[in-house]
Order: C-alpha cells, then structure tokens, then sequence
DNA sequence: GCTATTCATAAGCATATCATCTGAATTCAG
DNA sequence: CTGAATTCAGATGATATGCTTATGAATAGC
C-alpha cells in the first residue's frame, strides 16, 4: 500500500482545521472522500492519526509526530517546485557566455545590462578568451556558450549565427575615402595600419589584397584593435577592421567604409554545446544578444 | 497541474538509471507510462529535467537540481513511513503508567520486564502517586494509564478491571488462623496491626469491623504496609491487607488466610483517558500487565 | 544500408477516485 | 428528556485517471 501526496494533504488539512468537513471544503472535496484518504493514510502507516468522535476529532500521539513530519516534507516539496519554476520563468538562472575580448566589449555589455534590467536574478558572467579556447569551453560545457567568428565547427556543437560582420576600412573624417564605398583596389598606396599576423583579421586582410593583386605593406604593426583606431585617427593611415570595431571605441573621430569588390564578410555566430537543452534564461538573452548583435553589424544573416 | 510523489519516482528512477526502459523495468510498468510521468512533472514543474535523444538520456541543469532536492524528500518520508511502523510494530514508543507505591512495586516490575524482552524499543515509565494524583494524572494525559483501585471514577476516563482485589487476613505460620478461613468475628480481642487513618484499607477495615460489631482497637498503627507485613511476622498481631500485599514482601514468613462474612472486595482496575486511541504498545502492555495482576489476586474478575 | 535499440505517440481498457445519498452517533436547545 | 442539528462512516454509480499494448521515428552499430 503506497502513501500518496494526496493523502498526507488531506491528513494536514484535517490536522490543522480539526474537522474534516471543513477540511473537505478547503481541499475542494467532499467529506467522505477526506474521510477515505485519512482511512487509506492510516492502512499504509499502520497506526491510527486521529481519536474522532462523531464531534471532535484530534491528532493521536502518532499522528502529531507524522503531523510534523510530513508538514516539512511538504514544504520542502513546494520550495524544491517553486525553484523549478523560478528557473522556468527567469527568475534565477545562471549564464556563462565566452565571447573573444572584442566582441567581449562590444556587444556583451549592453546585452548583459538588459538582461539584468528585465531579468534581475539571472546571473550573466563573462568568459574572454581566444576563439580556440572559446570552443573547447563550450565543448566541455565550462560555459553554456560562446560568441565569436567560428569558420568550421566540429559537431555536437550547434551553431546559431547572429549577424553578419563585414571588413571595413577605417579612416580618418577628412580622408578621401570618407564619403565612398571603397574599392579594395583603391587601396594601392595606402599607408596601412594592420593587426599583427597572429590575428584572424589579418590573414583575411592579407588574403584580400592577394586577391586583387595589389602588395600589402604595413605602416604600422600593432596587436590591439583599438591602437589601430588610435593610429587611424591620428590620420597616420587606414585600417581594414570588421564592422564590430566601432563598438570598440565609440568616442572616436574615425569613420567605417564598406569594403567592396570583393565583401569579405563573416558570420558572428553563438556556438553551444549540441543536444542539450536550452534553459529559459539562455533563450532569452540569445535573442537579446543577436538584436545588439544587429545593430552593430547590421548585414543580413543567410 | 499537481505533483505526484509517483511522478518524482518515476524522474528519480531515470535519472539514476539513466534510461526509460530500464527505469521503467524497475518500477515494473511499461516505458510509456513512466515517459509519460516524467512529462507531466516537467509539464508541471515548467522545466524540462532531461535532454533525451533516442540514444542518450541525461539531466539538465534544472533537473538535476531538482535530482537532490526530491531525493531528500523521499528519502524524508520513507523515514516517516518507517518511523510510523516502527509505532505500529511495538518497535518503539513511549509508555507512561502511574500506580499507587504498593501496586507499583507488587506487579509493575515483572509487566515492565516482560514487556522490556519482547519490545526493547518501548520506553515504559512509572509515576507512583497517590490515587487522586493517579485519577488527575490520567484526566491531564500526563499518564497513559493508572493502575489502582479507583472506587468511582469520573467519566472521560475509561475503567479495564484488572483483577480482583480481596481483604484478607495475614498472620504468623503458627498462628490459630493459619489453616482456615476467617469469620470477621473470629477477631474480636485479637492484637490487630492496621495502617493509619489515611489509608484507604484501613477505612474498609473500619467499616467491617462496624458491620460485624465488634470494636476496632489497634494493637499498633503503622502507614506502610511492609511496616505492618514485618509486625505480624514477629508475633505481635494480625493484620487486614490486600491481598497484593503478598507481592510487597515475598521473602517474610507470613501467611495470608480469606476473611468472609462480609468478603471486602475490590477492582484493581486500569484507568485511561477515555474517547482516545491506544498505541499498540500500550495495548500489549495492558494484557501483559492483566497477566500480572491476575497472578497476585487471582480471584475471577467480573 | 540494414537492423536493433530507445524514446515518443495513440488508442483502448481496467482501475481508482470522487460525489451523492444514507445511516449512526453525539451534542445542544428547549 | 426529547428532537434537531452536526459530524463522520459506508455504499453506490459516474467520471477520470493511469496503465498497457501497438505503432512510429530517430539514432547508432554492423
């Protein structure tokens, strides 16, 4: 004979209100139905719980000690279903999302902020690291996602692609360029300020010029996107940077070109480890995370 | 949508198990029935607890979660099950049982020892007191029950006669009584030893030695009954005791002969608050201690 | 590419659950 | 002391719930 929640409910009702017609009424039953599963509570426990006489009805020695019992283990039924729906309705949760440092300062910030706005107890943390760290991260479920330019993806990973970034020249607002779309060729001659060759932009820069047969010579070698812009507007040069470089450093009197002839273009994508599921809070700052993903780059995606 | 405890068996079995079909086999039901549980509880819980492929079954963050939380809730009643059988089996409990000194000396201890061997999980106390003590002990639920020769007794308090308790006459192995039964009569001018005036045996002493007519002049007045056993056995009287004052003083070398003509009889009774449910221990403890009773005044009861 | 395994879905059926009605016991009012 | 009202228990029939069988879809291994 097995106890049921539904017995140990009617049990404390009739427990705490002393009578089981009222008991019945609070439980939205009817009396005899209460009396059943009290009757059924005490078969499976093997002792009476209550002394009732057609007028009074009270708890036995036993069944105060299952009273207090069962009183918490109910209780911690609820709290353990509340932390459930907490977890369904945003209201606590806990997102790691690994991101390149760049993408990191670009797009993550506002992100997070709004998510903290609208969901106050979903904790958001940040992870930056290099793209290759990036995925293994994910792989190993260290972070629940990741940000980033990933070329090829091994499987069990799924990829979620976010906005498309594109190469840009930057310049400097009296440049001859500022006001045109840029043809790569034009660059012949230009003084050009470049990442230095561990970089993913530089190899996509020096491919481009390859392309349209035209030498790279760097004018300046530098390693961070922002002292590239730095250089730019300081009018030592261009830069050619993905579209997602504004963000970088909002406040400076540089201006982005599209690059034309060819687009060199990359998808900015959401990586997540395949198979499982998504957790309500996760969804939720994914679609946050792709509209400011959007407005900084803001090509269409497929 | 409620929670069943059924449902949190059936998440709990998979969880650990690992798969359905063999969740399902444990808990001998079809795999479709236990798929189906564990729907209803993420229905209900708002939160898918598995990623399931048709291959691979695990727990999701939420779910495993809720993994530990249920545990301990199963785990919390299994223990309160198991603590309520354990009431119900005599395995444990607590027994409380206030008698007058003699009584309680007379025949608690063998009741209490037997009751010791064959449920060594039941606590049994005893409250000697005076009978009014007794009565207002058992009104207060203070005592389970009380043992004692109660003349009328309030009602909210149930009577169980025990035995019957008879006035006889205790003298010396060489006095002239030692082979007969004694007429009342049959004292006059006989040296009598009695308790003092606050005993309740020495009021129905009193009121027999009126009813016979014969006066009552006390040779010596003492207030225990071990004080009295020990006169008689020195020679210096008789004396008119229950007949559970046998059981007082085994060892001395006294005797105990009927006293007729009247027969002073009374109940040695159980009393309890009535309208309340007995425990299985105390139910045990009630035959075993009438088994008792019984030895010591062996006349017929009712 | 085929087979075996695993989980999800659908339909039918047995069982359990609940509400209504009725009865017994007790309390309270007159 | 009698009658009304209250309260819990029992019996019966309608409904619902839960389980099993049968089937389908997806994946991994051979």
């Amino acid at each position: 004979m097995a106890v049921t929640l539904r017995q140990i409910q009617a049990f404390l009702a009739v427990a705490e209100l002393g009578t089981f017609t009222k008991a019945a009424e609070r439980l939205h039953m009817a009396q005899p139905a209460l009396s059943q599963l009290v009757r059924e509570l005490e078969h499976a426990l093997g002792i009476r719980l209550f002394d009732r006489t057609t007028r009074r009805v009270e708890l036995t020695e036993g069944g105060r000690e299952f009273q207090g019992a069962s009183a918490k283990i109910v209780h911690d039924l609820d709290l353990a279903i509340q932390n459930a729906n907490d977890l369904a309705e945003r209201r606590r949760g806990r997102i790691t999302v690994a991101a390149p440092p760049l993408l990191a300062a670009a797009i993550l910030p506002e992100a997070i902020a709004e998510m903290r706005e609208r969901f106050p107890g979903v904790q958001v943390a940040v992870l930056d690291a290099r793209t290759d760290t990036i995925i293994e991260a994910v792989r190993t479920n260290r972070v629940d996602c990741g940000l980033g330019t990933f070329a090829a993806v091994e499987d069990g990973i799924e990829r979620i692609p976010m906005a498309r970034d594109q190469l840009m020249l930057f310049c400097s607002p009296g440049s001859r360029f500022a006001d045109t779309t840029v043809d790569w060729r034009e660059l012949r001659g230009e003084p050009l300020i470049t990442l230095t060759r561990d970089s993913g932009i530089r190899l996509l820069v020096e491919v481009a010029y390859e392309t349209v047969g035209i030498p790279l010579v760097p004018a300046y070698e530098v390693s961070q996107i922002t002292t590239a812009l730095a250089l730019v507007e300081a009018r030592l040069g261009v830069a050619v940077l993905p579209t997602y470089a504004r963000a970088a450093a909002p406040h400076r009197r540089v201006l982005a070109r599209p690059l034309s002839n060819p687009t060199i273009a990359r998808d900015i994508v959401l990586i997540r480890p395949g198979g499982r599921s998504v957790s309500p809070a996760l969804a939720t700052f994914e679609t946050i995370l792709r509209r400011y993903a959007r407005r900084l780059a803001p090509a269409d995606v497929d």
